[in-house]
DNA sequence: ATCATATTTCAACTCAGTTGCAAGATTAGA
DNA sequence: TCTAATCTTGCAACTGAGTTGAAATATGAT
């Protein structure tokens, strides 16, 4: 996922240091295939350097803020995160009510999601965030 | 809202006694015209009677594992509940990013989203949360 | 009345984050 | 180069939302 995007240059960009701890939190959202909790991050992160959640947790959220990361509600108490970049679009998410796991699933474009929803006249849209909760193609064949 | 539900008759029908909590639980959210925080429903509550939180969490939990209740989970930490009886069908949210207001909109058919989403085919959709996130009416105008 | 079961309460705890401030690192100016 | 301003990270203590286990209370059945 990460070969796309160049992390100095895209925290240039924000005006932001490339710091040993931002560009770390890159990489790792950068390989996962699947968003990742703020607690599975700092894991990661230790494995290589000593780290305090606390920065953790301001990098997410400052990120978050500029746009940089997005940040996903899904049932479970924890937020997770995933690059925002131009090769990661927002898309819908799949929750396995079995296994748990969570997939991402192809981009809809907002407008038609929009429409489709019928929002009230005079609100504006500027996000949908989709989450579909169901059973996922191996714990169905396990029945 | 609560004026096509029988309460008492619902909680028999899912084998539960028909406590004044229960059933005060259950005429708050029937009264209220957007889901409420359990926080917002144990300050309802305690205008009437002296009730500990514990057990509206647990009569929230319960509620919403039989399917009484629907629980939302939006941006805030906090979980917001609504009832989930024929009358009120599972439908989108919007939440306004400025005053943070939140409405129902109306439902859309969980086969027609589930198509609009094309998601891995074998993945079985079982509920579609969507929230959509953008600027009210009322905000629009005062700018 | 006696007992079993269902419901509510209490105190203590967890988990995911947040706050304020101190310490360290980086950059810019004199 | 020395200094000061700014940015980044760390530490300790705290918060809000919810959870746990066990005791107390209420309700229903015999
Ligand atoms: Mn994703
Ligand atoms: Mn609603
Ligand atoms: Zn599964
Ligand atoms: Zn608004």
């Amino acid at each position: 996922m990460s070969d796309r995007c160049n992390f100095p240059q895209l925290l240039a960009l924000n005006g932001l240091r490339p710091t040993p701890v931002r560009l770390a939190v890159l990489e790792i959202l950068g390989l996962a295939d699947r968003a990742l909790r703020a607690g599975e991050i700092l894991e990661s992160l230790r494995i290589r350097r000593r780290v305090n959640k606390v920065t953790v947790y301001r990098i997410l959220d400052d990120f978050t803020a500029r746009g940089i990361l997005r940040r996903i509600n899904l049932d479970d108490r924890a937020a997770h995160y995933e690059l925002a970049c131009e090769h990661h679009p927002p898309h819908p998410h799949f929750q396995c009510l079995s296994c748990r796991e969570v997939q991402c699933l192809d981009p809809v474009p907002l407008s038609r999601m929009w429409a489709e929803i019928q929002g009230p006249l005079g609100n504006r849209a500027d996000r949908i965030d989709i989450r579909v909760a169901g059973h996922c193609h191996k714990c169905r064949e396990q029945e």
